[in-house]
DNA sequence: CGCAAATGTTTGTAGCTACAACTATTGTCT
DNA sequence: AGACAATAGTTGTAGCTACAAACATTTGCG
């Protein structure tokens, strides 16, 4: 559906500020579908990321500074988050010995569960995202790089 | 930059994934530019997105649901956004009195003046996001308002 | 060695958001 | 007219985020 459909506005004043708004809209657009199909998992969009991460290096730990790193937002608190999955049992912290300064994270054998029964719906979830095919996703990606500079 | 390099993540499980982290990330991005230069103003993105949205309609008044319509992040609360800005003096809220229970909102001319201080930096706002061409963002509308269905 | 700088993380606090419950007003149906 | 639903907006509250300041540990250097 049309950005100014959607927004009720039939103008912009240029195309790169109608695809500045288009990219924020259709952000919030798809973190509230992630975060509606995550909330039968109790875990929020920031901390599916988080763990997510922690699997791509699992099982060498990451300090706090490398998922802070990779982290699609680099606003939220890592700390934070970490504490509320541990609390949750999907991951456990342990002070570094060479390092004490550091922390070492590691995704629990629950957090691997828990993002193995959210892996079993990613094809509902893909089926969403298919209304673009497949070379359109690869042009998105090149032009969103591409802005970034 | 690419993707992989700024989440330092080698591989994703498919290009439309991809293109959702890629449209999340670039998202937060973009939001965190805005913010940065808006912060000049005292003033945030959300607070800004509704004062346009204001002046596009301006001198009819809107009410609440039609701000919160329009609005790009449908999840921020229109009442209290509305509120803070009527606080700053950039808007004014009236009872509407056909109906009493909606709320007539107008723009002030401090809103319009500080909106119109804004735009004065707009080309340079603009230079930032002309790192893709007119055809490139044009395309990514496209793709985007496809994707959203 | 001793001390300042750098590194890695935590925490305090003000402000913001999400969600649901609530109030007030108008519309509809019999 | 009376009752119930629909519409418009507000508010309570728990939790989250932003930013800066603090803390702990290690490194570099005179």
């Amino acid at each position: 559906m049309s950005l100014e459909h959607d927004l009720q506005q039939e103008k912009f004043s240029s195309v790169h500020n109608k695809a500045a708004v288009n990219i924020l809209y259709t952000s919030s657009w798809l973190y509230n579908l992630n975060a509606s199909r995550l909330k039968d998992y109790d875990i929020t969009p920031e901390q599916f990321n988080v763990l997510r991460i922690l699997r791509g290096s699992h099982p060498k730990p990451l300090m706090l500074a490398d998922i802070a790193l990779r982290m699609i937002d680099k606003n939220s608190n890592a700390t934070r988050l970490v504490e509320k999955l541990r609390q949750k049992g999907f991951l456990k912290r342990e002070i570094c010995e060479e390092n004490r300064r550091q922390v070492d994270i590691i995704i629990t054998d629950k957090g691997l569960n828990v993002l193995k029964r959210i892996d079993s719906d990613e094809a509902e979830w893909l089926a969403k995202l298919k209304t673009i095919t497949k070379a359109e996703a690869q042009e998105l990606n090149r032009i969103l790089d591409k802005l970034r500079g």
